[in-house]
Order: structure tokens, then C-alpha cells, then sequence
DNA sequence: AGCTATTTATAAAA
DNA sequence: TTTTTATAAATAGCT
């Protein structure tokens, strides 16, 4: 299709090479997109010159990348295989783990108990009995704690009000007695608290010793 | 280029659809084939037809996972970024499910309860109980059914044994009373099996009713 | 880049 | 499908 038939071999002269590139690679083009259109085709066609010039044509409906995709699980050639197969590796290795991991749990929960002989179900029965030991301790230690934290925290509240109060009876006496009740002042206290425990160490205003701001003097009896 | 001129049109007629594409498709590998040795340049060519079938071309210097690699190079546009990423995730998910099986197992042998409170804990405490017992049962369960087994099997040889004597006794009393004492093979016998239990039922030879090879007749007092 | 004589590709038919 | 054949399209060599 020229003015003279030419052989197919490679065109030494480097621009007629270059002329030819550009022309034909127009022409495959068309073909191409003709062809994507006429027959409903999905095609993709990379081309680098042998000046390393890059084009590619894809048909409209997709792009590149799925042409790519797709030819790789029709043709079943692995095109980044290295990569791929270690993460597969992983994969399978993690699955694998996995399974073990929730067999094991199944086994501690007591459903999964059919695969196993006298022997090992003695084996987990000791186990799973002594880590109950362990969960129960730590229950307790944990109660326990919690049940100091809310003791310690009622003592400082106890230790807050009782302060507050002797700091009242101070002014009390100090400040020209302007009120004739101090337990007044206790009452209200006590009201904006919830009204509850604090009714059982009421101060004693007649007693002297405690005006003194002593927090080394503790008073137990609600311990 | 045809008898007749075409439209560029998606040919409706599957038939025709399927010639031209057959055609076209060995059309444009010609040409491909012809870009690749006329201009030395390097192609890769994937096609599908509207039914999915696969087709490709690819200069012969290469194969298409280069020119896809270069294709990446060139262009920017990472090819498997996407796959990729699906199994980074995947194996992340894993990761992270296998952690928390992990978890779960340490927290029910007992190791690592820092993290629970009172309410957890009742709750791990109470599940471990429940499960420990159908652990329990389970062992129970598998260690009668062995002595269950064993006991049949027992049982079995016994019947055995009791047959081969009551055989022997038979033979005694109708050939000709070749040996002097009966007891004799009973002694033999008990002894090839270890000398054991069978020592209490041996045969009494006076009795005539254990003459007549009943299989229904059981002697139970090794029962 | 255009032009155009030729070669090639292929539409329609078999 | 493949072959045939008339015709459309592509393009080699030239400008």
C-alpha cells in the first residue's frame, strides 16, 4: 500500500524509520479504535519507538489498568508475582494462625472438646482450672482495691467537712458570736451533702482540743 | 476497504460482529507485528471481543509484563497499587483479629486482666466456670466410654475363652478320653493369656449340661 | 506535513 | 470458519 511494495525488515535509515513509526502508529491506532467500536472489543495497546517514544491507545469503556487486570487473570501469568506471593504467604500463614487462635478458644469455652483424648482434656481441664484461680484472685483484688479507694475517699471527704467545721467553730468563738446555734451551720452542711453519714461525727463545740487544725487526730468511729 | 464503504458503528448483526472482528483482530496483529520490525520498536497489544474471548500481541523482543512495567514507569500509574493495597488491608484486619484472639486466650489463662473491670471480670469468671464444667463432663464422658469399651472387649474374650473351654470339655467327653485330666488344658490356657482372671470360672467337667455348646448358657459370675 | 500511485485490508458473498 | 473478489483504506516514496 505505497507507491512500491516494501519487505518487512527493519528500515535502517533512521528518519525514514521515524516517518514510517509515526504513520503506521497512526494507522494501528485507528484500527484499533475501529475495531473497539465496530466488534464492541476491549483492547490495549502500549507502544514505545526505538526512541523509547511512548504512546498507548485504550479502548473508551475501560482504561489501561483493567485491560491489565483482566489480562492477567485470563492468562494466568502473574505479573508482579514476587510481591504478591509473599504477601499470599502471609496471608495464608495468618489464616492459618488465626484458626488455631479461635479452635483454642473454642476448646476453653467448652464447645470444641470432640477431638481430644482423656489425656489432653485433663490437661486443659488443670489449666482452665487454674486460671480461674487466677480470674477470681484478681476479681477480688480488684474489689478489694476499688472498695479501699472508696474508703480512703470517705475518709478525705469525712476529714474535708470536719476541717470545714471546726474552721466555723474557730470563727464562732473568734468573730463576736453573732450566731446563737453552731450546729446550724453543721445542718446545712450536712443537707448539702445528701444528708447521710455526716450526722454521725456531728462536732463537739464544747471541746477545746478540737480548734487546733490537727490532721494528725483522726476520728475512727465511723471506720 | 470492502465491497463496500462501513460506518464506524457497533455492527448489531453478532454474527457479522464476530467475522469482522476475526478479521480486524488478525488485521491489526499483522500491522503490530509489521510496526515491531519495520521501526524496531517494542508493543504489547491485549484484546477482548465482545463475547470475552482474549487475544494478544507482543513484539517479540519482550514479553507483556515488560512492556507493563515500562508502561508503569512511563505513565505514572501504578498498576497494582490497588490489588496491593486490598491485601495490605486484608492482612492488617488478620493482624489485628489475630490480637484480639490472642487477648482473649491470655485473658482466659488467666494473664493479662489488668485491663477488666469487676463487671468483666464476673463475667470471664462466670463463662470459665460454666465452660470448665462441660470441660469436666466431657473428660467424664470420654473416660467412661473407654472403660465402657474396655469392659466389652473384656467381656468379649471372656465369652471367647468360655467357648474354647467348653469346646475342649466336649472333645474330653466324646473322643475317647485320650488325657487323664481335663484340668490340665484349662492350666495351659489360663496361662497363655497371662495367667490372670480366668482362673475363676474354670469348667466343671461333671456337669453334663455344659456338654451341649450352648451359646445362650453365660456363666456370670465374673460379671 | 501533503500528495498519490500502489499495495493492503477487508466487506460482502459463497 | 475460510476463501474469493471488488472495493475501501493505508501508506511508501516523493515534494
Amino acid at each position: 500500500m505505497g507507491r512500491g511494495k516494501i519487505e518487512i525488515k527493519k528500515i535502517e535509515n533512521p528518519t525514514n524509520r521515524q516517518v514510517t513509526y509515526s504513520k503506521r502508529r497512526a494507522g494501528i491506532m485507528k484500527k484499533a479504535s475501529e475495531l473497539t467500536v465496530l466488534c464492541d472489543a476491549e483492547l490495549s495497546l502500549v507502544m514505545f519507538s526505538s526512541t523509547g517514544k511512548f504512546s498507548e491507545y485504550c479502548s473508551p469503556s475501560t482504561d489501561t489498568k483493567s485491560i491489565y487486570d483482566r489480562y492477567q487473570q485470563v492468562s494466568g501469568i502473574n505479573l508482579w508475582s514476587s510481591q504478591y506471593e509473599k504477601m499470599q504467604n502471609t496471608l495464608n500463614h495468618l489464616k492459618e494462625i488465626n484458626h488455631t487462635l479461635r479452635r483454642e478458644i473454642r476448646q476453653r469455652t467448652g464447645e470444641d472438646l470432640e477431638g481430644l483424648d482423656v489425656k489432653e482434656l485433663r490437661g486443659l481441664e488443670q489449666n482452665m482450672d487454674e486460671a480461674l484461680k487466677l480470674v477470681r484472685n484478681r476479681k477480688y483484688h480488684v474489689i478489694s482495691t476499688q472498695t479501699d479507694t472508696y474508703k480512703k475517699k470517705l475518709k478525705n471527704s469525712q476529714e474535708t467537712h470536719r476541717t470545714l467545721l471546726r474552721e466555723l467553730e474557730t470563727e464562732e468563738h473568734a468573730v463576736f458570736y453573732v450566731d446563737d446555734d453552731p450546729n446550724n451551720y453543721d445542718g446545712a452542711l450536712a443537707l448539702g451533702n445528701g444528708g447521710s453519714y455526716l450526722y454521725s461525727f456531728r462536732p463537739q463545740p464544747s471541746q477545746p482540743n478540737l480548734q487546733g487544725m490537727g490532721y494528725g487526730s483522726h476520728d475512727l468511729r465511723l471506720a
